[in-house]
This record gives C-alpha cells, sequence and structure tokens, in this order.
DNA sequence: TTTATATATGAAGATATTATCATATATTTG
DNA sequence: CAAATATATGATAATATCTTCATATATAAA
C-alpha cells in the first residue's frame, strides 16, 4: 500500500514559498541579501542590473509573502532577509546538480 | 561596495529546478517518491487524486528536467528520484517557517 | 485478434506570472 | 517652495504555466 504523509496545506505552503523564490531575479536578491545584511532597491538595481520598477515589484512581492522586511530611512528603503533559512534553499539547490 | 558571487548561469539553474518543484502536486510527487522507491503512475494518480493525463504531464515535465527518471515494466511506467537530493528541498522548507 | 488497461500526446482554453511604462508619493536639498 | 532623488503603484501587454479533453499508442489478457 501507498503512504502519503505531508498534506495538502502543507504542501501548498511549501509550494507557495518556492515559487516567490524560483525566478532567476528573486534568486539573485535572496543570495545578495544572503551577503549582505540589509540592501536598498538602488543598490540592488545597480547590481542586478534590474529596472527599478520591476525590482521593486519584485521586493514588494517577496515581503508579502514573508521572505524578506524593510526599513526606511529618508530616500531609501532598506531590504533584508526576514527569514535567514532561506539561504539554505539556495545552498541545497547548489548542491543538487540535476543534469537537464 | 556591495559584493556579489553566484553567476547568472547558476541562479537560472537554479530557478529552473526551483520552479519544477515549485507546484503543489509536483512537490507531492516529490514527498511521495521520498517515502517509496518507485510508484506507477496509476499508483500515484490514486494517491494524489490527480487526473492521469495531468499527472503525466507533470511527470514527464519533471522527468524532462532531471528530478525523475522512469522504467517501463509492461503495462506499467515506474517513476523514481534522479535525484534523492531534491528530498532536502523538503526538508528545508518544512524548517522555515515564513508567515505570510 | 478483439478488448481492456496504462500511459502519453497534443491542442486549446483558462489562468497566472513577468515585464514595461507612465506616473504617483515621499523625502531631502538648494 | 521648487527641484531632485528614491521608491511604489497600477494598468496593460507579453509570456508562461496549468488544466482539460479527446485521442493515440503500447502492452497484456481473454
Amino acid at each position: 500500500m501507498v503512504t502519503y504523509q505531508i498534506n495538502k496545506e502543507k504542501l501548498e505552503k511549501a509550494a507557495f514559498i518556492l515559487k516567490t523564490v524560483a525566478h532567476p531575479t528573486r534568486l539573485a536578491i535572496v543570495d545578495l541579501l544572503a551577503q549582505n545584511e540589509k540592501l536598498s532597491v538602488n543598490e540592488m538595481c545597480e547590481v542586478l542590473e534590474c529596472e527599478q520598477s520591476l525590482l521593486s515589484h519584485h521586493l514588494i512581492n517577496m515581503k508579502l509573502k514573508g521572505i524578506l522586511r524593510s526599513e526606511k530611512d529618508g530616500l531609501n528603503v532598506f531590504y533584508s532577509l526576514k527569514e535567514r533559512e532561506v539561504m539554505k534553499l539556495i545552498e541545497c539547490i547548489e548542491h543538487c546538480d540535476c543534469n537537464y
């Protein structure tokens, strides 16, 4: 008999989190913030060569989904990883050499 | 100065793999195959309550992307995890309680 | 060799995601 | 206060993903 343990809710939550990160730019953001405690939108814009508005959309989305937090300081808004656990995802992925 | 280490190619690959798994049904497939060495399409259909054709699409997609392998035995096709490393993703996610 | 079963395929429609653009808001500085 | 700068917002267009359905293929069994 086939067993099945993880419940639907948990799977949906996991898929949700994964989705939030499953994008080159967003993954780069996580990576960047793993290496730098906090960064302003502008700083990330430059490093990632991503248009400001698009980056903003990504950042707000990630914040909304609980991956990032933000704090305002004058004109700048600094983003940082809310759950440093997310970094583990990246490491994990790096070790997983699926060939396709 | 902001540093940035991971290269584009790596990020794209990682995002690609993540995307493959960032879906409730596909995550359930990984989970199911982490617990059962190999399973036929039908067996998974029943457990996951997923329509055969849809499941087939998912499985083939996952195989194409290097997450799964398949072997035929008579009428059945058995799928199994190609990279058991993928299981770590799930564990990782489970420990990561992002609130959103 | 017809019938049943398991799986795959492909097209189309439904839905979701991503990118772009123009512009708004908020803050600082001159 | 006007101008400059940083970020956010919202509508829309472009694109990708997911689902469904009808049907094809391959194997096994009667």
